[in-house]
DNA sequence: TATGAATGAGAGTTCATTCAT
DNA sequence: GATGAATGAACTCTCATTCAT
């Protein structure tokens, strides 16, 4: 007592609070310098310690990282799974789904997420720990997906199609587009990877869809022929 | 024969195949280890030198993984558009060009291409020169699909679909597929992201395609219901 | 007792006094074998230390020996200064100066300060820190000169000659001779180096001297004739 | 034959030409990045072959170094013999070398000797054959001084001073001044080096000098009061 | 819990020098 | 005489990790 960042801390143990800042910074300083060039200082400096203290609570400075992955995908996950829920009809799911993935909130407070995901997959060849996780989230990710496929089936907004199959396929897409705009090839921006998986989903599941710019004309997307 | 590269290298000057010798080495050394545990001494090692050797020939390391980068990108593509042109009829060369994506052979002198793609686009985040370079590669790469769906447009096996958007779409669902299969995620084999892509490519392109496994039967893909 | 800077390293923090430690190293090795072949090792073993330490301390060798000269720097000052102020009445101030410069203390412990003066005019030609250190030290020298100079005049010992004209060419006349010394040229040994700058002194300020290998003959120095 | 390199040589022989060259090459290299950064790939550059040439010639990079070092004197006591002779009069010679001291003419082809020197003083510290050659040349200085002042004496321009004594005194006091200049001393630039030079010899040897700025006045150097 | 000090094990790069041609 | 290729031996600096306090 008396000291008062162990008050502050609040909820949890004060060494609870003390490794999830640790483990935010590393989040914060990977996002920025990527994992290959992040060092132990770094995050230390971030989170206004010493490098030693997070050996402490970490050991290695791949615990530390792959903490790191962990808590990234936790807070995207969430992030995403929180927003698609709130909408209503199963077209109109899987479309927050996709403008999540191209257009993440500004207001999240971990930054340039795309650019993480490509690293954390490099990362994933060779870190067994990193790969299970990220295995784990793109299952759960697939899950979600062939959940509202099932849901539009079960209302008859979707037509009969192996969710499973759609989902590996569709997340599939969203990642190789997210790919293009984090590495800012300029043949893909995010409203273009919009409208392109937007229309993939609407030709598979066989839902009537209208791109944006071309609502209130006659045309469909670029993959539907009248 | 008939192969001028080949026959240029043999008569050129001695340097200059010392120097193809490194960035092979150097390529193997990267698909083996990734690009931030390849240090210049595995790289001589493999190539039976010093590690001043390389930097007499390439000054940096950074230089010797770009040119490294350059040629994995010249051989990959080579090799998919020599085994695609040797097929006829735009739906054939499609398929080709997806068995090539995700099932290379094994004859090709350079190991595990996969893992490199991932890899390289996480170096290309932070490097520029390799940035260009990718970029490049892509574009190219577009540019073929596109020019199979207007030759398929053309003889009227194909629907008339945007060719540079179902490029793009197309691409992006290859790199997609392909790093689910590099990360080694169950939920994707090599014969399941042969017949998403191709069915994908059935369904945009409106061509008839039975799966492989399904010949015989009456059903189609599983995206395109009777 | 009595030397406060003593005191204060006494209490103070440990860092602080392995920095000095380590730069007192520096200093040795630089004497014993000049900047350029002084590495970070040498001083790390001569500290007993590693060199990682001598990094953790300096960051960088330049760092390392640009303290390592203000360090001679001080102590070589300080050293003369306090023998001049020893000894009253401006000629045989000026007489101890010189004596400090052609034959420093043995007991001081740094060494060979002549040769170190040379190394550092050639270092700082091209090490702008250097250089500015240097130039403040050959400026509180030039000083204390003047002062000299002008208590001389005020006591009517000195003729009145312009001070800053008189330090500037005394110091220089030392210089140049120090850089024989420090050369081994047999042309010019401590005595003789003695000999001139204080007859050059006599017979500039106007004070009378007598050559000490002269005393109790009629001579008087080379330069004033009778 | 059939090179015209060997042909364009000219008076000496083809090897002894190429070795000129090099020294000459060296010297400008030691001029601009001093003694501790000229590489031997940097005067290889500089004469336009390759490294391996000059090992060829010189056997060590000690030795090409050494090299350019008598180099360095021979130009210089040759530029500076050459002017002093011209002139008429030991106090006129005087004046002209110091002149050529402070001032050295912009036309000679090797640049920024001033630098030189000290740099070189600081590798004679530690290389005896460097050490022995500047050692000579000092020598050689300082018989041209004594000369000077013997014929003065026998003139009568001069009084009897000792000549050694002189000449020794002298050329420290000009090496003094030199190296405040080359270091950039702002309390020393040539005209002060000039006048203070030529205020002391004019005030030992006894001959009447008026300073340049003061010519048409009653006054004379700072040293001598009416 | 927290940290400053300390270090070992490299990593990349430099450069004089060698040698076959 | 001339050089491109090759290398060994350093050297500086980096950084995860340890440890006493």
């Amino acid at each position: 007592m008396g000291d008062e960042r162990t008050a502050v801390d609040g909820d949890g143990s004060a060494g609870d609070s003390r490794r999830e800042e640790l483990v935010r910074a590393a989040l914060e300083v990977i996002a920025e310098r990527g994992f290959a060039d992040t060092r132990i200082a770094d995050v230390a400096a971030r989170a206004g310690t010493s490098p030693a203290l997070v050996i402490y609570y970490f050991e290695t400075k791949d615990n530390l990282l792959t903490e790191a992955v962990r808590l990234a995908e936790d807070l995207w996950y969430d992030c995403g799974y929180r927003r698609m829920a709130a909408v209503s009809g199963a077209a109109a799911r899987l479309e927050e789904m996709i403008c999540t993935t191209f257009m993440p909130p500004a207001d999240v407070d971990f930054p340039d997420l795309g650019m993480l995901w490509v690293d954390l997959w490099a990362r994933s060849l060779r870190h067994a720990e990193v790969a299970r996780v990220r295995q784990e989230f793109d299952a759960r990710w697939r899950t979600v997906i062939a959940e509202v496929v099932v849901e539009g089936q079960a209302t008859g907004e979707f037509s009969p199609v192996d969710p499973g199959e759609f989902a590996t396929a569709f997340s599939a897409l969203l990642d190789g587009l997210a790919v293009q705009i984090a590495l800012d090839d300029p043949a893909v921006d995010p409203e273009t990877a919009c409208r392109i998986s937007m229309g993939f989903a609407a030709a598979t599941l066989g839902f009537r869809w209208v791109p944006p710019e071309l609502a209130g004309t006659a045309a469909g997307s670029a993959f539907t022929e009248s």
